[in-house]
DNA sequence: GTCTATAGGACGATAGAC
DNA sequence: GTCTATCGTCCTATAGAC
């Protein structure tokens, strides 16, 4: 892919995180891009094929975003880590909204788009995977399925949670409460007896 | 409001559902309610006015839908009415998809619309009020505080999976039985030793 | 209150020069 | 590859008759 093209969907993602996937504007994004309307369709075939590339970015960023402090950190203490990692997206910072917002309006386009449910499953499936393998290297009394239901309960309640608080339904701090609440119940319901 | 205005605030919200928010064309919506485009603006100022009344009305239902039960149930098993109340929700009919996905689209455009968010923020309070209210009943030992933040993980997790459903991420049957999990791990958790 | 017809504008997309 | 200029259409909203 090539710089510019990478420009503009990262310019796209940004657009996206302000006004949605409703309210992008070409126009808009090639102001935010700083280019013409026309390069954005020398690059793109269309305002879907925009929107699909960006989306696609938007779920294969999430991978990383979510894989990484999974390698890079301490691998001698997986449940700090994993409660790390999952209240790292309930955060106010400019990159956090971003990040959450634009994976909000991806899985809610969805709904309406089929194109992008592919990829998104996709990208889910592998969040849900890295969360259910901290899981296990902090229990590993616990069984698999059990940790990839955990690990499903915990993102879909952070998502939940996340376009609660983005929709001004729940503030911040009783967010976290709630999710670090569940965290904690999960990780006991893997702790056998002789813990 | 008249009978016209509802009909229309009706129609809106199964196009809502169909073709999500940013779906809506006045005209569709005109032929869906079997009326002129015309008179759709002699009942509403604007395009935004439609939405804002008709979010406001999937807001309204919602409240009734999840208190109904709660008042003609059986009053002697509100565990159990819990569990059912819950998994109404996550059911492949026409009018619980609606429901959801109108639900999913409230909740997505408020991120983005200021003016539906206090509404919005007015039916989730009440529906985790109502949740909480059942855990009450069912698990007299546990707290007021604890019920609610119980509710709050609840109703916030059956979001989460109703749009990963709605969006092709989780099969039906999977997330049903995730929630009864996670229904059943918070109910026991207010069961004192005592119970 | 409800319709037909249409104005007006926003926005996606393209033509063509450089 | 990138721009300026513009076309065509879709869609919101209104005018005006009944």
């Amino acid at each position: 892919m090539s710089d510019r093209r990478t420009e503009i969907v990262r310019a796209a993602t940004r657009v996206i995180a302000r006004r949605g996937v409703r309210g992008l504007r070409v126009g808009e994004l090639a102001a935010e891009a700083g280019v013409s309307t026309s390069l954005i369709y020398y690059h793109f075939t269309d305002r879907a094929g925009i929107l699909r590339e960006t989306l696609e970015f938007i779920g294969e960023r999430a991978d990383r975003y979510t894989a990484e402090p999974a390698r890079t950190g301490a691998a001698d203490d997986p449940g700090g880590e994993l409660e790390r990692t999952l209240l790292l997206e309930l955060q106010d910072t400019a990159e956090v909204r971003e990040n959450s917002t634009a994976w909000g309006e991806l899985r809610a386009s969805a709904v309406f788009e089929s194109s992008l449910r592919e990829d998104l499953a996709r990208a889910t499936h592998t969040w849900v995977h890295e969360i259910a393998e901290l899981l296990g290297r902090a229990h590993p009394a616990g069984t698999a399925p059990a940790h990839a239901a955990s690990a499903e309960r915990l993102t879909a309640l952070l998502e939940g949670l996340s376009v609660r608080w983005l929709s001004g339904s729940l503030p911040l701090d009783h967010a976290r409460t709630l999710l670090g609440e569940a965290i904690a119940a999960e990780r006991a319901s893997h702790r056998s007896s002789i813990d």
